[in-house]
DNA sequence: TTGTACGCGTTATCAG
DNA sequence: CTGATAACGCGTACAA
């Protein structure tokens, strides 16, 4: 309680005075200048320690016009898929010397607008977008303003330099083709939001594997949703109360698939004996379900690392030749297996 | 690509010569002073409209001392305890106009001093610190010197108008308790490390629940763990290689549980018939597993909005009148049930 | 190798 | 109500 109002206010000209030194020579050993002598260096070196010296930021933020911070945006503080992005992001920026300020979008326009705003107005350095909602046009007119900006898990044509991304379609069309693999021809899928690049090319892929075993496309055993819980939920719901048979659904990620198989479960079906599911991401989640979650895997750490090396290139104007695909993997886990012979899947 | 190096430049002098006012004004309209006149207010606010301009951010901070930004140190940036904890600050901080700034101590000494550290070092204006490896007198020294402190989940008395807590001791009782009035007799325990306070606080509650109900207390139903998942597999391993006898296992807090609950399932203990187990915190998975997992929820959102009004209080110098204990609410699921009659608990 | 002096963009103090 | 102008703390050409 008895809190002093002496905040730190030690600056650099005390530093210089105590050392017998001008304030510029400080600032050199600061920043690690060459050409200051080993004698005065020490000499300031012990100043700035007995003192308690602390550099002030914002007088370098200024002066330097870096904040030494890049922004990161992501849908949402929590949950293990952007955890894990923070996380992995956070502990390559530290030792490039760098903050990571994230922000999050909620998943909606208004509020990702809103985020990136305020880490604009941070005056970040760069920033690495996780953006569901902002359109190609505004990302690169941020681009073009002077910040530049890493695009995760999306494309842009005109920022191909500068995104990071996967092959959404080849991930729908492998799993579908397990699923096939497996024996299974009747395969319903939950999509997520098909006006997103992402959900439809998911969907895009499942369809092409059905073709390439010259199976019908069955607009029935189609339901596009919402990438969350809930609406896995409610699909689910519908896919059943639909009366077809099917063997198996294809996810468009994780969550919706957790919250499909607790709605199978509900109405009595066994997954995988009665129907076999498959996601995406490899949320954290998926080992501690049973059954655990065959998925495919997306590689967060490394889309990160890559993000922060593209990042700070951009920021040093220096170019690169980083390789910005990463590729994605099948976990086969406990939740598909070969379709057993009933004549009823579901019942309903 | 072709980006241009035309980082948003305009500054508040530009303004001023666009508007025809000084620099002066712009800065009171800026700052939503009352004194300027209704005209020369929208002079210059069209002014600043049409000319894109942007306040300094470092500019600002330097001139008023103030970053706007609330530190808060978490164990990790990921998972749901923490996640949520974010989550809740950062949406009260963007109310009050702050940004949260998030930095992970990692559960290490190293880490969580250089992360204080750092959050010190870009002169957040104060700090929230869920903090497992600083000593009081660190906390209570970064807190006198300048930059004010509160602490979450943690009672230091020279601090105790800063902290917000809850009661271990109680979350121990009402758990061993809750196993108790469900007529288990042999209750095990899978505690924290003991020399962390809120680790010892839960284990007495156990004890003292046990002698409430003159039940002898039993060394070898003790084991002391990490609070993590890895630990929780191997206390409860260790616990069923003593061959003793119990019908239940309060474990410190959910994680262990979690890693709990796979160890007794592989070997062939069924949760609850053959043992009931319990948590503490209630973190998103446990309604995900099976058994659902009864515990005690840890009310974050409501720490977190304390914290974040609390913070705001320290930093404008205004004391307050604020709650700062919470109380915990035991959720019962499915991990607890009464004791089946059995003559061996653990095949062993 | 070191020091001088000005600039960075705002806020705050004081006159007017 | 508005305008000069001095801080704020540091970086950096330029000079010495």
């Amino acid at each position: 309680m008895l809190r002093m109002n002496n905040k730190n206010n030690i600056t650099i000209k005390e530093v210089a005075e105590s050392a017998g030194v001008s304030r510029a020579t400080v600032s050199r050993v600061l920043n690690d200048s060459p050409v200051v002598t080993p004698d005065t260096r020490a000499r300031v070196q012990s100043a700035m320690d007995s003192l308690g010296y602390r550099p002030n930021y914002f007088s370098q933020a200024l002066a330097k016009n870096r904040s030494q911070s890049i922004g990161l945006l992501v849908r949402s503080l929590g949950g293990h898929y952007f955890g894990k992005l923070m996380y992995s992001l956070e502990e390559k920026l530290t030792t490039l010397g760098q903050y990571c300020m994230v922000s999050s979008g909620h998943g909606t326009y208004e509020s990702e607008r809103k985020a990136v705003d305020f880490m604009l107005s941070r005056r970040v350095d760069a920033m690495i977008l996780y953006s569901d909602c902002l359109s190609d046009e505004e990302i690169i007119e941020i681009n073009n303003s002077g910040t530049p900006v890493v695009v995760l898990s999306r494309y842009i044509e005109q920022l191909k330099d500068q995104c990071i991304y996967f092959d959404d379609v080849k991930a729908g069309y492998d799993s579908t083709r397990h699923l096939l693999d497996n024996g299974h021809r009747n395969i319903a899928t939950v999509t997520g939001p098909l006006h997103k690049q992402d959900a439809e090319d998911r969907f895009l892929g499942y369809k092409k594997a059905l073709e390439d075993f010259d199976i019908g496309f069955d607009q029935d055993l189609v339901v596009e949703s919402s990438f969350q819980l809930e609406g896995g939920k409610e699909a689910t719901k519908q896919l059943l109360s639909t009366g077809k048979n099917f063997s198996a659904i294809y996810y468009g990620n994780d969550e919706m698939a957790v919250g499909g198989l607790e709605v199978l479960r509900g109405a009595g079906v066994r997954v995988p004996e009665d129907v076999s599911i498959l996601g995406f991401e490899d949320i954290q989640l998926c080992v501690y379900l049973k059954p655990n979650l065959t998925t495919i895997r997306v590689p967060l750490a490394e889309m990160a690392h890559i993000a922060a090396d593209l990042a700070m290139n951009l920021v040093n104007n220096v170019s690169s030749d980083i390789a910005l695909e990463v590729q994605l993997q099948l976990i086969e886990r406990e939740s598909v297996t070969r379709p057993c012979n009933k004549p009823e899947q579901n019942k309903n």
